[in-house]
DNA sequence: CCAATATATGCAATTTTTTACATATAGTCA
DNA sequence: TGACTATATGTAAAAAATTGCATATATTGG
């Protein structure tokens, strides 16, 4: 029962469903850098979001040098089942523009590993129209 | 999103979990009195969080007289789904114990409705033992 | 070792939720 | 109408969650 409460008390928070619906509409692994560019929110907002999600069961963390990549735990049957529900009910124009900026983000990954950290958001634009524009 | 928040809020607490859990599980039509009596907890509190599930557009009411009965809201898809996906979900041993106070409070019915209030839990076991020694 | 960087965490102020009680409302029946 | 009963709600105190900032940790590369 505690695990439950856990869980559906990790899901009423905006910030916390903003980054469930990346993964799961993206299906990669993403890091916090990536996820801060595309939910436009600082490092530490989106550390403790993860955190606490981590904590209600609900990702694994894998780490490779001073990045850490989250995924989600899909081991769980009843975390698979929930990820599905997920799936049909968040739809939202907000979730929209989050998915928008997650992949122009992800253009900026090489062999699938992401090299850009925290720099300001102007830059971001800039590498991301080179990217682009190629 | 707004709506979203509310419901995962409404799921994170145990007696609204328990309170949805009986009527997933009976697939039935319930009053006030008698999920008190299943819950074996006060009148204020099964009142309030029948409320704030209603709120979340989660059940629906039809009033009998001075009873109320709530039933849960099928017609939404999106409430569809977490139903089923809390039924998967909600197994727990005090659930269990909740369900069989349930049937046997349901036992007092007549003509599938409550005829039975707010009684000592003293008297309502005698009741109840009237009925399945019959 | 040192500087730089990606991520995590401790903390105090604020906001939100819960809890328990008292009381209100509304319908029934004499 | 008035007594009775099933249900709803207002409220104040307590508990819990969120927020923003500062700082800590840990890894890399020079």
């Amino acid at each position: 029962m505690e695990k439950i409460l856990e869980i559906f008390k990790a899901l009423s928070d905006e910030t916390r469903l903003r980054i469930l619906n990346l993964f799961i509409k993206s299906g990669r692994n993403l890091c916090v850098c990536e996820l801060m560019d595309a939910l436009k929110l600082p490092q530490y907002t989106v550390s403790k979001a993860l955190g606490t999600l981590k904590n209600a069961g609900l990702f694994t963390t894998e780490k490779e040098g001073t990045w850490v990549y989250y995924q989600l735990d899909k081991k769980d049957t009843k975390n698979k089942d929930l990820f599905t529900f997920l799936n049909n009910i968040l739809i939202t124009d907000l979730f929209l523009e989050d998915e928008e900026r997650l992949n122009n983000r992800l253009l900026l990954r090489e062999n699938d590993k992401c090299v850009v950290g925290i720099i300001p958001e102007e830059d971001l634009l800039k590498l991301i129209k080179g990217k682009t524009e190629a």
